[in-house]
DNA sequence: CCAAATTGTTTTAAGCATAAAATGTTTTTG
DNA sequence: CAAAAACATTTTATGCTTAAAACAATTTGG
């Protein structure tokens, strides 16, 4: 809500076209805190899968995709779900499939498509990975009551679809 | 709170030394929706500041902090406020006096620190996109009402303490 | 005072990430 | 059906990021 002193100049012509200098600064201190924790967090699980798998965030992230699809995925589901560019996802691929997590082959009914699975070995390492990864997640949200964490959620979902709204308006 | 089934093995000798698997699905759901919308915000203010100013997001945080420190700053205190290695710091900062937007000198006092700090052109430049970063900001929380954005921010001051208590309990 | 620890920064090596252009494939459409 | 549009992926160029080691300067404790 601007302060009565910023809303002088609403009254002299329609309201709805004059451009009074609002205040956002609630929204950008949210934001940059949003960004804290996520930075926070995205560190500690970092350097925990670091030094007790010796694995990068990235693969984790990757193989966590390719673990929920069974039947694996195409390139670009991948790089949609992780929401990162197509260039990052093949180079993260050719390294996984180079160590031997990852299978790859062209999709029979389309030849553009290429479609990658965990490999059994790469399933295995994965699922005792995020046993562990799971008790980290748990541990850094301790503090946080059941109906916190309810709560965050929703507000969360809330965010989400306003940023998605917000970010379609620009496309259009 | 695990299901029944999961507790029988706890009756089998002291409570407390049984291990329960738990279900921490909920947190771990929390975390994935939190870096999502980080993620997605993120995206959509990188891809604005490109195209309207040519700016990378690093380098425009970093600018962000010293316009906050008319003073100047040394490069492990923007390393510890943006939460990035130092190396990261040392190659943003050099790109940045490059191109002229930041001062670096060594301290009078201490030979050891580079002092940082915006130059004219540097703090015009990022006055101009700091307004409009703003407004984007603003946009795309537009649908949060002013109570969602105080208890995020409540919620999220509290995850914050959360995260940071167990990962000190690590480092410990 | 001086060796040892600490602090601040840079370097190194590797990997991650993006945007944009290029390549090859399939689908659409006039 | 052929040209054009759309799609999936890769390549290119550039920049970001990290962890660890190296270097340099200061502080500390014996």
């Amino acid at each position: 809500m601007p302060a009565v002193s910023d809303c002088i100049n609403m009254l002299d012509s329609e309201t709805k076209a004059v451009e009074t200098p609002e205040d956002h600064a609630e929204e950008l201190r949210l934001w940059l805190r949003l960004l804290t924790c996520t930075t926070l967090i995205e560190g500690e699980v970092r350097g925990r899968l670091r030094q007790r798998f010796d694995v990068t965030l990235p693969r984790f992230d990757l193989m966590a995709q390719l673990d929920k699809a069974p039947d694996g995925m195409t390139l670009s589901d991948v790089s949609k779900r992780m929401m990162v560019s197509n260039g990052n996802v093949t180079g993260l691929v050719e390294r996984l499939v180079e160590s031997g997590h990852l299978d790859r082959r062209t999709s029979e009914t389309d030849r553009r498509v290429q479609v990658i699975r965990l490999t059994k070995l790469g399933r295995g390492e994965f699922r005792k990975m995020a046993a562990e990864h799971e008790t980290w997640i748990a541990d850094l949200f301790a503090d946080l009551t059941p109906k916190d964490v309810r709560e965050l959620m929703r507000l969360l979902a809330k965010t989400k679809a306003s940023a998605q709204k917000s970010a379609g308006r620009r496309r259009t």
